[in-house]
DNA sequence: GGTGAAAAGTGGGAGAAAGTGGTAAATTTT
DNA sequence: AAAATTTACCACTTTCTCCCACTTTTCACC
């Protein structure tokens, strides 16, 4: 389970590297390969292969001969790439994906369960609940 | 597992380079043979031959007694053609396809899951989801 | 609190692979 | 038979990937 927030930054080739928290939270050790999605409100979200798996194979058995079902497909598979980390536990960032989140040097790493959020830090503060009594009160009307 | 999109050029001669990504999942090395179909809304799909004998063992066992059948077996097989890579890796695609696909020089090229499509840039706007509120939307519907 | 060691983070460079274009050969057509 | 079109193969350029080395930070132990 990923938790937590940290700061981390784009390199000028545009490898990031993760914080060492989350990287120990990746279940499957080396060579690791990850999933990297352009995910909900510009973010990326990064998913271990065994949480990947499980999203691939709801959307395989879609029915490809469905209009409305080919297209939902063909919007997801061409939002995921694999990426890998290098020998210093990096990841390469394509750029079409830096793009799609506006990623350009300060990038906020959000540990959020059994997927890792990448974010541009401005566009991060807009889908936050910033205000505690904000956050008390979802919870109160959701968590029982 | 063909995924993401990528933007390649027919050069003059009509042969396309394939992503080196895209080229790196296709099974079953080299002298690779692909199957290149007509496919739905205007877009070519490339199948490995693995997959090709999926599909082209369903459409034969449909029945050639039958006027509908028979027709949808016609249309099948005469929109299928052969193409291999050649030494550096590109693909020639011929005119008829090339027609049929409105492609010109620009080509986007995306990993839809068991097969690669090949679309003309502007149509293939109209064949996604770009907005993501509505792929949430949809995920939702379909997902669980 | 200071010092040292180990791990994490950062940057750069060399080598390999991918992309691109061209040429030669073979096949087909007139 | 000659010419043109097509196909296959080769070579060069450029980009990217992988790996190594250095700097910085953190943690532990003194």
């Amino acid at each position: 389970m990923f938790n937590s927030q940290y700061d981390s930054k784009l390199d000028p080739k545009g490898r990031l590297a993760l914080p060492a928290k989350i990287k120990a939270a990746i279940p499957q050790a080396n060579g690791m390969t990850l999933m990297l999605r352009m995910a909900e409100d510009k973010c990326l979200a990064l998913y271990p292969l065994v949480e990947y798996r499980k999203l691939e194979s709801q959307i395989k058995s879609l029915n490809i001969n469905n209009a409305e079902q080919r297209m939902l497909q063909r919007s997801f598979f061409n939002s995921i790439v694999e990426v890998e980390l290098d020998s210093a536990g990096r990841l390469l960032i394509p750029k079409l994906y830096q793009t799609y989140a506006s990623l350009e040097k300060d990038v906020v790493v959000v540990g959020m369960g059994t997927r890792i959020e990448l974010w541009n830090p401005e566009q991060y503060l807009k889908n936050i609940i910033v205000d505690t009594a904000d956050l008390s009160g979802l919870m109160e009307k959701y968590l029982s």
